[in-house]
Order: C-alpha cells, then sequence, then structure tokens
DNA sequence: AAACCTCTGTTGTTTTTACAACATGTATGA
DNA sequence: TCATACATGTTGTAAAAACAACAGAGGTTT
C-alpha cells in the first residue's frame, strides 16, 4: 500500500488516534484493497451484498438510488476521508439500497469491519478501531435522529423552531450562529427558501427570537 | 440478579445469541446495575452525560425533548427488550438530547458498554454482544436513513412515490402489501390521512399504481 | 341479521406553501 | 468608490395540503 495513502489515514474519522503502523499492520491483516475507479464507474451497485466498507482516499462519490419508476433520487456525496456502505457491512443482512458512482477519478480503500471483532486478534490499535466505528454509528444515528425530528414536523414554522430550539440546546444559550444560508437551511429543513424567509419575518415579528443573516437571538415569551 | 429476569434477556436483539450463563457472566463484568422505577419518574434527564447502555427489561418507558419555549415533543416510546441512550453511550462526546420517564412501574438494566472494549478481555460471547450492538446501530441507521428519504419529499406524491418504491425493492416484488394502515402511513410519512388518502386515488386514476387497504401492485408507465 | 365500530375514501373550505419575480442588503475585487 | 455577484427579504398568485365533516366498506359482536 502507498505511504502516502497511509499517510492520509489518520486524517479520517475511522483511523484517528491510530499511529501510522499500527494502521498499516491492521489493513493488511484485514485484507484491505486499493482500488482505482474512472469517472462516472459504478462502484457499489444497489441490491448487491456488502461486506467491506469503503474508505474515500481520493476523488469523490456520488451515492443515488433509482425508483420503480426510474427516476433517479441523490441520496449523499462523500468526500475523501469519508466512509460508505458502513450500515450494510456492520448489519449482516442487509443489502445495499443505493448505487454509488465516482465523480472524477477516485480511490477507495475497502475493508471487511467484521473481520477485526475475530478473537484472537484483541490489541490496542483494534480496539480503537472498533471504537471509532462505534463512534461513527453513533454520531450518524443522532445526526439523523435530529433531522429527522425537524423534517417530521408539519409547518414551515414548526421546523423552524423545532430546529432554532436544538441550535440552542446545542449551543448551551440563546444566542447562537447557525452553520447554514438561508438556502442551506432550506433544504436541511426540507422547505422553499422564499417562503422560508418569509416564515422566519413572520416569527421574528411576532416575538419568537432576533435574527440577522446566521445569528439568532431566542426570546422566551 | 434475578434469575427471571435474566432468562428475559435472550430475547433482547442485544443478546441475541448469547447463552444465558455468558450473559450473566459478562453483565457482573460490565458493572450492570438493575434499577426500579415508579410510573412517572425520571430515568435520564436531556443535556446529562451517559455513559451507560439503557436496556428496559420491564414495563416501558417514553423518550421526549422539551423545546426552548418549553413545548413537549414526544420522540419515541421503548418496551420490554429494547434499549435507548445506546447512541450517546457510543459517542462518548454526546450528551443525552431527550428526557426518559417510566410510563409505569419499569425496571431497567444499566450497563457500560464501552467496558466490554477493554483489550484483556476478549472472548467469543462478548464479541457477540460487540457485534449485536454494531448491528442495533446500523439497523437504525438505515432504518432511519429510509424515512428521512420519504419524509423529505417535498410533495404527499412525492412522499408516496419514494415509500412505494422502497417497499417493492424490499419486497424484491412490484405486488407487495405496506405494514401500514392509511392513518399509520400518514403519521410515518407526516402528512395529513384524509389529504393523502385523496392523493393515493389520483396517483392510482394516473396509473401508478393499483390498491386495496395494505395491498399494492405498482405499474411501469 | 342487526347493531356497532373502525378504517378508508370523498368533498368543500380554509390555510399554508411553493413559485416567480423583483427589491434590498452585503461582501468583494477592480 | 464603483461595479458586480450573491445572499436575503418581500410580495402576489397559483398550487397543494390541512382540516372538517360525512358516507360507505369491512369486519366483529350480540
Amino acid at each position: 500500500m502507498r505511504k502516502t495513502l497511509l499517510g492520509d489515514l489518520r486524517d479520517s474519522e475511522l483511523f484517528h488516534g491510530i499511529r501510522r503502523d499500527e494502521a498499516r499492520r491492521i489493513l493488511e491483516s484485514l485484507d484491505a484493497q486499493l482500488k482505482n475507479y474512472r469517472k462516472g464507474q459504478t462502484i457499489l451497485s444497489a441490491g448487491s451484498r456488502v461486506r467491506r466498507i469503503a474508505l474515500v482516499m481520493e476523488g469523490s462519490v456520488t451515492l443515488f438510488q433509482t425508483d420503480f419508476w426510474n427516476r433517479q433520487i441523490i441520496i449523499d456525496r462523500r468526500r475523501s476521508g469519508q466512509i460508505f456502505a458502513e450500515a450494510f457491512a456492520c448489519d449482516r443482512h442487509a443489502l445495499s439500497s443505493f448505487t454509488v458512482q465516482a465523480d472524477e477519478a477516485t480511490v477507495i480503500l475497502w475493508f471487511d469491519i467484521m473481520d477485526i471483532l475475530k478473537v484472537d486478534a484483541a490489541d490496542e490499535s483494534r480496539t480503537a478501531l472498533i471504537r471509532n466505528i462505534m463512534n461513527t454509528l453513533a454520531m450518524k444515528n443522532l445526526a439523523l435522529n435530529e433531522k429527522l425530528l425537524h423534517v417530521s414536523r408539519r409547518s414551515t414554522k414548526e421546523k423552524l423552531l423545532s430546529f432554532l430550539s436544538d441550535e440552542a440546546r446545542k449551543a448551551g444559550s440563546s444566542e447562537f450562529d447557525i452553520p447554514f444560508s438561508r438556502q442551506e437551511l432550506a433544504d436541511y429543513i426540507g422547505v422553499d427558501r422564499s417562503a422560508m424567509s418569509a416564515e422566519l419575518s413572520r416569527l421574528a415579528r411576532e416575538g419568537y427570537f432576533e435574527t440577522n443573516r446566521s445569528h439568532f437571538i431566542l426570546k422566551k415569551m
């Protein structure tokens, strides 16, 4: 495996806190495999069985579904340092629910995560890797739960109040900056930007908060 | 620990495939603790640090949030055999984002999941438990992803088509039964029941599918 | 069979949202 | 400073959804 690529590993959430030589040793014992893909090439097909986690080393990929009526739905994009297919690899019975294609020339590192659980193989670095994977799954879980909580509110007003309330909780203060522009926020909670902008004005007028750009100050009422 | 309760453990997703005596041994080494709660008692408060996973042994609990403007939002309910707080326990930096209260007299088994990763403690049953936890996290992830995909579509029509397409994919056939009544489906995708019913009729008339109650036959067009 | 209940579909009305078009604000570099 | 580009706010209109009220279908109990 190329040294330059291994160096980059430490930047990924998965190998965080694991020494480079340790990472190399672990990956070798896990049947890790580097594969190159051309722009547009299919890396993983919907419906296929996935045993291994994919770590994007170089390039970027798009995850999408094709529905029953052949309409394409883009799910997400993953870049260098990020992983995909981890949920399918960690759940023995799951098949991939999406297709993955390379956006550009891309290098993927594949490795079998379940192998790492083998009883005879306990050591500190492996433990760290398992912890990192569990952390990753847990964090994704929390992020998905949080987003779902906002998105599944019925009205734009409820979505905004749910989101802002959560931001205040995370900031530990009624005054905070959100990590989104207006357009990004609208996409995140799944509504139209201009309608959302109007709703924000209305809520501010009603006294729920003051806002300027990404800065918010919530008001008890 | 009471034998009767330990017997029930095998029904939980977490201890699936682990022998009763093994489960007992593991739990003792993990500082497992049984606690009883009265109806209405708070089991876990939003904002607190959580080190241990909670497994509901008897009774049931409600997970909810109180937002900035003191409005209560019910997130979910967990019953005997199910776990909660697993994502907070698996992500060292996370604090609980919700409060948990007992719906009735409830028994909770608390245990430290990160302890199980200790290097000196590798054995088959522990490996199975780790695998089960990863499975649980992965399955939740997939379920959340799937629901989010449907809920975040903009219109009722898009939500329905997204949901039905996914059901067809999971069934491996264009003909299938959905696991929901109309009201449950409306709640799941986050829309009004009667409006959804009307939309279903419209889509059926437009030729997307035929449906009777929970039975659907999708049509290519 | 009759009475009852729950689920589902339909329709008219009200409310909310999306959409489009444009105005204003803000940051950036020539 | 001016020109420019992009983000944000505003408004009117069309479309969609929520809501409410009711009717019929299906199933269950007596």
